[in-house]
DNA sequence: AGCCGAATGAGGTACGCACCTCAGAAAATG
DNA sequence: CATTTTCTGAGGTGCGTACCTCATTCGGCT
């Protein structure tokens, strides 16, 4: 297979560069107490002059130990939220290999205290880090510093939590992700004026918020004769949902397009389904699963605007892990894009 | 940090669980000779009763080197091949922490002998694996079939071999994509009729006669009253481009769409450009590169379908590593996406 | 039964680092 | 100056595997 003696500095190496035991070079590489700034300052030289770079995979062995790492998601969700079980369980398969533990927590995120309360009996002893899928309330975010605090890493997971740090959220830009949806629903239109419907779960949610915004500034700079009904909520009721959906199809003649903005589309899209296979002229919604490639399929759908949730996954378990070995990431490979699908590139 | 006593069984406990020696279960695990089969089926009864699983982190460090994979690329090539050699340098940079070495080769594409000729040269001493992007031709399958019998890991790199081995290829399904822009074009023009205009380097290339062939099927089908032109090919050569482009213009008043099918966008849209601003009702280019950002920003591009070097890349390299490792991977992190950008979601 | 090659065991070394202890040196303190 | 505190060095052990050698045993053969 071909030998590669690719002779790297090691650790020793870097102590005599350096001209210091190797019990300092240690300390300096892993941030432990006890050496002197003049002492770190010369080894991190000696650390440029002679190209030294870490092993991760020795130090992964050496550290006999690997990582344990917890995604806080809601208790209640439908397919988009199993999709990503599945790919937390996914990942937990593969990670084993290299001495990840990776598992789900489910919270109920109706009340952030109860959520909050949950992150609060998170310790340090039991999880190294932590992706929080949760809404951005103080409670939680209170709940997040503590725990950070005890020493715990955290990622903000699909929900952003305005964080002075970016690289603590994985996921969408929902802002950019309201304009994708905007220019797709005004080219499909076309030149047609016309009235859009739109539909989620709960406008609590930033994300929903966001993408409002970004749907209507895009819409009101670009497609002038477009008007965008206000945000309708179902609070998940499937009932609801039907009820919501009846009213509007009876009461906008002009209906041209329809959204389904929350990251749930399965209940919407029946809803819309029983009005016939193209009760709205142009509909767009979130997030690949079952129901919505069913509905592109079945035209039901025009696109679907969805963030990939392997990928999410993966990459707050990279995040996680680089946050544990205090080492930096690759950004570009941690920006996770928006995706539009449409029946062809599925 | 928490302690974590995984305890996950080791060749050790392997060894004592299936009643054999360190140096057999060593045997069997890395495929070496020597071990009856009866012995090996024990093993594999043992490792399945006591849940073993390799650990991959140990084996990187025990095996002492890691591992050297080059990217065989084209040697002439504009902004595209930029940014995927780009990639492979990044991807080099963070690899060397897991004792990976990757380079790119570049080698004469207009002849494929002379690309063969460099396979040829190609040695397991040198190389534990390429990820190969050079035209299907008779010459370079050979070239790659005895690269294997060398001991030399393959995959064929955007460009597909068509591999008996569906593993074997890193990179988008084209006929897919060539619909893809199909429906694009037919949305984003509407319910007139109209010409599109296709334009490209070569159609020698698998990859652009894939595209085309998607693009008909679809159009032909779904929007019949679009006429798709003959593919006009550019060879590369500027002023052959801006020729090419002034005569489609010129001679087809009802052209309502513009195809650029090949992976170098740049020049076709200079000349595009140099049209006015929309020379072209409805425009769409591959890959993500500086010149077709600029163009979405612009509005000269109405949309760009990609797939992201940054993925592909680092998808070959985790395909070749798990060759070399001997190891299955996860089918659905290497998929590669056939991306659709707008200006809303770059 | 005797022979031979194939199969197996025992045991060692190495990989690069983490993490520990303890003694001794250097620096800071009074 | 003596004493405390802070730094530093030396050296060891262990992680789970790869890979090597050499001796031994087994199975199938004539």
């Amino acid at each position: 297979m071909g030998f590669c003696r690719n002779m790297r500095p090691t650790t020793k190496d870097l102590a005599e560069a350096a001209g210091v035991s190797l019990a300092t070079v240690d300390r300096v590489l892993n941030g432990r107490a006890g050496v002197r700034a003049r002492t770190v300052e010369t080894v991190m030289q000696a650390i440029q002059k002679i190209g030294f770079e870490r092993n991760h995979v020795a130090a992964t062995l050496a550290r006999r130990r690997g990582y344990r790492f917890g995604f806080v998601l809601p208790r209640d969700g439908d397919e988009y939220l199993h999709e990503i079980i599945d790919k937390i369980r996914e990942t937990g398969e593969t990670g084993r290999g290299e001495m990840l533990e990776i598992k789900a927590l489910r919270v109920d995120d109706h009340d952030p205290h109860e959520t909050a309360r949950a992150l609060g009996a998170l310790r340090a002893e039991d999880l190294d880090g932590v992706a929080i899928m949760a809404p951005e309330t103080p409670p939680i975010r209170d709940a997040i510093r503590r725990l950070r605090e005890r020493g715990v890493h955290t990622v903000a997971f699909i929900s952003d939590q305005q964080d002075e740090d970016p690289q603590s959220f994985v996921g969408i830009d929902n802002r950019a992700a309201g304009r994708t949806v905007g220019h797709l629903i005004g080219r499909f239109i076309g030149q047609r004026p016309g009235t859009i419907a739109v539909i989620t779960d709960t406008m609590q949610a930033r994300d929903s918020l966001e993408r409002r915004l970004g749907l209507d500034a895009f819409i009101n700079r670009t497609f002038p004769q477009l008007r965008v009904l206000p945000t309708l909520e179902t609070h998940g009721d499937r009932a609801r949902t039907f009820d919501v959906v009846r009213t509007i199809l009876a009461h906008h003649r002009d209906l041209e397009g329809f959204y389904i903005m929350g990251s749930e589309a399965r209940v919407p899209l029946e809803a819309l389904a029983a009005h016939g296979p193209r009760a709205a002229p142009v509909a767009i919604a979130h997030e690949r699963t079952p129901a919505t490639v069913a509905a592109l399929r079945a035209g039901l759908l025009d696109a679907v605007v969805t963030q990939d949730p392997g990928h999410l996954v993966r990459s707050a378990v990279r995040i996680l892990r680089a946050k544990c070995e205090n080492r930096a990431i690759v950004a570009s490979q941690e920006r996770i894009r928006i995706e539009i699908l449409i029946e062809e590139n599925l």
